[in-house]
RNA sequence: GGCCCCGUGGUGUAGAUGGCCUAACACGCCACCCUGUCAAGGUGGAGAUCGGCGGUUCGAAUCCGCUCGGGGUCGCCA
């Protein structure tokens, strides 16, 4: 074939041309006599007319053409008949003579439709995933998602980053997420882990003078799966030598900026604003702060510090805060939906319960109402501002537990009665994270890394009291998802030494897991910090989409499956053997071994 | 591991309170008719025992239990 012509792009002006075309069978409309094909490519769609006076031969092949065949058609491009323009379509003007048709690859009967924006069971989707990306929906995100990975690519370039591959086989490490181990045919019983990220390794690049690094880098962790969660992802991770935290900062929101512009046409804006922990967690009960609407937490401990309703009162004795939403035009709510979803809601994000007050006209509604007394009330309606027709809700708890259990409910109140504006984005840092959490176990971990630099105010204090010291740490937040995150990270060794310490990290245990990183600091090390941001989430916002499976070619399925090829599958013996591996038990369920 | 939702021909749905469901509709598929349509039209046809297993019942797609699959979410994701 000589120069490919696009089928979506051809019009008036080719009139007349003889053209050879391909594509695949969209539309078959079959008149007895004169038979219309649109033929589609990933630009759109042409309309074929065969004539079987004209073309007898063509005509008598185009009757054996079914949907998604693919075809080869010859013939002069000519101008629709007047009257018979379609305007719906690009190339409506137009259509193509064909004079012959060459059926490429025949199709059997689609399992679903394939020019239909009707939603189809994901499964199905995702089992004939070759099928779902030929529709319009994945044609649309996998391009856009392409436009804004050149676009980070372009941008990073003109800022002077360059593109480092660092390796997917790495040492593993038991902290943070569980790693995806692959074995070593060369050292049997010993390990690789493929990268949760390339944190260490661009660290590695800093000390190695590369001053600006960048990689859209495939991560990988071995946890439970969600809209915005697969095993495997995608981030834009960063790195820079000799910077603070707004040189990190208007990079990010540059190299964003300029990949959302290009992919969504969209100018984000910058700076964006910033938000520090604390007042995220006061005024929202979250670290990931969904900003498109206000309806903020607020404390009411002091207006019900003097209560007799025992729910209150033991709350407070135990140390724990009253915390408060106000919900406008909260109060018509069915009791059955508030008592039912909304206490729910509050359940599952730990506290033991909401107390619920609908105000109408004539007052307060509820037992817990009717047990407080009326200058409490008054002073309640009085600092959260509660008219006639609002819900108060209130969370009584440990002032953690009352923040997540109100902050939860707040993205329920919004939800469901329409709080969020279609359309906005609103992008933000949170700054100031804590350095430290308790684990499970009770110990100390460190909320983002251990090499993250701590707060120069609360050095004095990180070891007397390491919970309340703050980290260079900062987070992307938009629309209550957390983009990704990043630090300022240590370079000195006694600063590493005392975070190690904090977390009760023995010296040989450090040297074991961390000596390269260590090591490579005492040759020299600039200062430097970085960011990761999710590729996958931030095209999924971009273009509206409720999950990221939507924005990734070949995603897995909750379960971990890919229903498409089967993986995973089961293993040979002879597999086994190489790797030096013996199954403690055999596999359950389907699954042919590989090879 | 917990909680919640869903599972009817190829696809999408309908099938309150169990019997009139020997399961309906739309699209798709097959055949025939039809020379200007474009979600073409017309006529006819094939195709599901209701995810699977077990139970309750005179009787179940409809009720119960278990199980499998899909999704949401908590835990988990330094």
């Amino acid at each position: 074939m000589s120069e490919r012509r696009y089928l979506g792009t051809i019009g008036a002006e080719a009139v007349g041309a003889e053209l050879e075309l391909v594509g695949w069978v969209h539309h078959r409309r079959d008149h007895g006599g004169l038979t219309f094909l649109d033929l589609r490519d990933h630009t759109g769609l042409l309309q074929v007319v065969f004539n079987p006076t004209a073309a007898p031969e063509a005509h008598r092949a185009a009757q054996r053409c079914r949907l998604e065949y693919v075809v080869r058609v010859q013939g002069r491009l000519g101008r629709r008949p007047a009257g018979s323009e379609n305007r719906q379509l690009a190339t409506g003007e137009v259509e193509l003579a064909a004079t012959g048709v060459t059926i490429l690859s025949a199709a059997e009967p689609a399992p679903f439709a394939i020019g239909d924006e009707r939603p189809v069971d994901e499964g199905v989707r995702l089992q004939y995933r070759y099928l779902d990306l030929r529709r319009p929906r994945m044609q649309r995100n996998l391009r856009a998602r392409h436009r804004f990975v050149q676009g980070l690519r372009r941008s990073a370039d003109a800022m002077g980053f360059i593109e480092i591959e660092t390796p997917t086989l790495v040492p593993s490490t038991p902290e943070g997420a569980r790693d995806f181990v692959v074995p070593s045919r060369l050292r049997p019983g010993f390990v690789w882990a493929l990268p949760q990220s390339p944190q260490l390794y661009k660290q590695l690049c800093m000390v190695g003078g590369l001053d600006r690094y960048f990689q859209i880098a495939r991560c990988w962790r071995d946890e439970d799966l969600r809209a915005d969660r697969q095993f495997e992802f995608t981030q834009l991770d960063v790195e820079m030598a000799f910077v603070e935290e707004t040189d990190v900062f208007a990079a990010l929101e540059r190299l964003i900026g300029d990949a959302w512009a290009e992919a969504f046409a969209i100018p984000l804006g910058a700076p964006w604003p910033r938000l520090t922990w604390q007042a995220a967690m006061e005024r929202y009960g979250s670290d990931k702060p969904d900003t498109r609407f206000g309806n903020e937490l607020m404390t009411v401990t002091e207006a019900l510090a003097g209560t007799e309703v025992r729910l209150f009162r033991s709350a407070l004795a135990a140390g724990g805060a009253i915390r408060a939403l106000r919900v406008p035009g909260g109060a018509q709510l069915p009791r059955a939906e508030l008592e039912g979803a909304w206490q729910q809601v509050a359940r599952d994000a730990g506290a033991a319960g909401v107390v619920l007050l609908p105000r109408l006209a004539d007052g307060w509604q509820g037992p817990i109402a009717r047990a407080m007394g009326a200058d409490e009330l008054a002073r309640l309606a009085e600092r959260t501002a509660t008219e006639a027709g609002d819900l108060l809700c209130l969370v009584a708890a440990d002032e953690r537990v009352a923040g997540a259990a109100l902050g939860a409910l707040r993205l329920h109140a919004a939800r469901r009665l329409g709080w969020i504006p279609p359309g906005r984005l609103d992008f933000l840092w949170i700054t100031d994270f804590p350095m430290f959490e308790r684990g499970a176990d009770g110990g100390l971990q460190p909320l983002h890394h251990p090499f993250t630099q701590v707060h120069p105010d609360d050095w004095p204090r990180l070891e007397s009291d390491p919970l309340s010291a703050r980290s260079r740490a900062y987070d992307i937040v938009c629309n209550g998802v957390e983009i990704g995150s990043g630090s300022l990270r240590i370079t000195r060794p006694e600063q590493q030494a005392a975070i190690f310490r904090v977390l009760g990290l023995a010296e040989d245990e450090v040297e074991a897991k961390f000596g390269f990183l260590l090591g490579a600091f005492r040759h020299g090390a600039p200062p430097h910090g970085g960011f990761a941001a999710g590729i996958d989430r931030l095209v999924m916002l971009g273009l509206g989409e409720p999950s990221i499976r939507e924005v990734i070619a070949f995603p897995k399925t909750q379960t971990g499956q890919d229903p498409l090829t089967g993986a995973p599958t089961r293993v040979t013996p002879g597999q086994l053997r190489d790797v030096g591996l013996r199954l403690a038990e055999p596999p359950t369920g389907p699954g042919p071994a590989t090879r």
